[in-house]
DNA sequence: CCTACCGATCGGTAGG
DNA sequence: CCTACCGATCGGTAGG
C-alpha cells in the first residue's frame, strides 16, 4: 500500500458513512479502513466535518449537471422527465455510497453548508416541476395535477430505490429507468383500450 | 413534571433517534429532554439499544396489523392496494418520529433484532406483491408488471413522503393517500380519450 | 432518581 | 505518517 492522500480520505468516509452514518464512524475507524492511525488523517483533512462536506459536495455537483442539462435541453416534458429520471438514477448507481451519504447524512453537515445543500437540491428539484408545469401545458399530463406535489413524489420514488437496487443485480440502470417512467407516466393499469378488448 | 416511566424515555428516544439519529443522541441527550441525568435512564431500561429495539418494535406491529388486515380483506386489487397506500400512510403520519427511526436507524440494531425487523418488513412487502400479482391476474393491472419491482416501487414511494410531508400542512393524510394511489393507478399522463378529444 | 464514578472512546493537537 | 497525549464525552454501574 502506498502513500495516501486526501482522495483516499475522503473515498473511506463516502463508504463509511453510507454503512454506519457519520455519528457511526470515527476517525480512527476511517484510519484502520485506510491501514493508518486516526490521527494520522488529520495531515490530509483538518476536521471530521470536512469529510461529510466533501462528499456531500460532490454528490450536490452531480444534481446541479443533470438540473443544468435539462433545464436548457429541448424536446417534449416526456423526454425531458425521461432524462431527469435517468439521470437521477445514473447518479445514485454510479457512487451508491455517496448519494446514501448525500441522502441521509446532508442533516448532520454544520451551517452554512447543511443549508447550502437544501438549497442546491431545492432549486434541483425546481426543475422537476418546470418540467412537470410544462407537460401541463402542452397536454402530455393530466392539466388538474398538482405539480408540486408530483414533484415530490417523484423524486421520493426515485430516491427511495437507493435502499434496495443492486447494480449487481438482474434489473440494470436503463431497465429500471425505462420501468419508472413508464409507471409515472401511464400508472399500473392497462391501456384502457386494450383492457376494453 | 412527575415521576417519569419507561414510556417517557421511549417517547424521548423515538423524538431524538428521529432528529440526530441513534449514534448521535447520547443518554444524557435523553435524559436532558425529560429534566433527568442520564444515568438515572437506566432504572428503566437496561441498555440504550433496548430502547432502539422498542421504538422499531412499535412501528413494525403497526406494519404488522395493516398487512394482516389486507392479507385477509375481500376486495378488487385496486381497493386492496389503495387500502394499503392509507394505511401505511397513516402509519407514517401518526407518529413521523417512530417512522423516522423505523426507516433510518433500523440498520443499527444489534442482531438478532436486525434481522427479525428486516424479516418482517419482507414478509409486509410480500402483501404489497400479493395485491399487485391479484390485480395482473384480474386484468387490473398490467399483466406484464414486474411485481417486484413494482412493490419496491411503491414502497420506495410510500417511504419517501415521510421526508417532506407535514400534517400540519394544507395537504391532508387522505388527500395524499387518494393523488398517491391515482398517480400509481393511471399516472401522470391523461385520459387517452379526454387527450384524443 | 441523584451523586460519584468506571474504563473506553471521541475529535483533535504537538512534535517529530 | 506515527507516538504520545489532551480534555470531553460515551455507555453504563454502585450505592444510596
Amino acid at each position: 500500500m502506498s502513500r495516501k492522500n486526501r482522495t483516499d480520505v475522503v473515498a473511506a468516509a463516502r463508504i463509511m458513512f453510507a454503512e454506519q452514518g457519520f455519528h457511526g464512524t470515527s476517525m480512527r475507524d476511517l484510519g484502520k479502513k485506510l491501514g493508518l492511525m486516526g490521527s494520522s488523517l488529520y495531515s490530509h483533512v483538518v476536521s471530521k466535518d470536512e469529510l461529510l462536506v466533501d462528499v456531500v459536495r460532490e454528490a450536490s455537483s452531480h444534481f446541479q449537471a443533470l438540473a443544468d442539462e435539462v433545464a436548457t435541453m429541448s424536446g417534449t416534458a416526456n423526454e425531458r422527465l425521461s432524462r431527469l429520471v435517468h439521470g437521477h438514477l445514473q447518479i445514485l448507481v454510479e457512487d451508491p455510497h455517496q448519494a446514501r451519504t448525500f441522502l441521509n447524512e446532508t442533516r448532520f453537515l454544520p451551517e452554512p453548508e447543511r443549508d447550502k445543500a437544501v438549497t442546491m437540491f431545492d432549486r434541483y428539484q425546481q426543475v422537476f416541476r418546470d418540467v412537470l408545469s410544462s407537460g401541463c401545458a402542452s397536454g402530455e399530463f393530466r392539466s388538474d395535477l398538482n405539480v408540486h406535489l408530483a414533484a415530490n413524489l417523484v423524486l421520493s420514488l426515485l430516491n427511495g430505490t437507493q435502499r434496495w437496487f443492486n447494480a449487481d443485480g438482474a434489473l440494470n440502470v436503463d431497465s429500471l429507468a425505462l420501468e419508472i417512467h413508464f409507471l409515472l407516466t401511464l400508472g399500473l393499469n392497462p391501456d384502457p383500450e386494450v383492457n376494453a378488448a
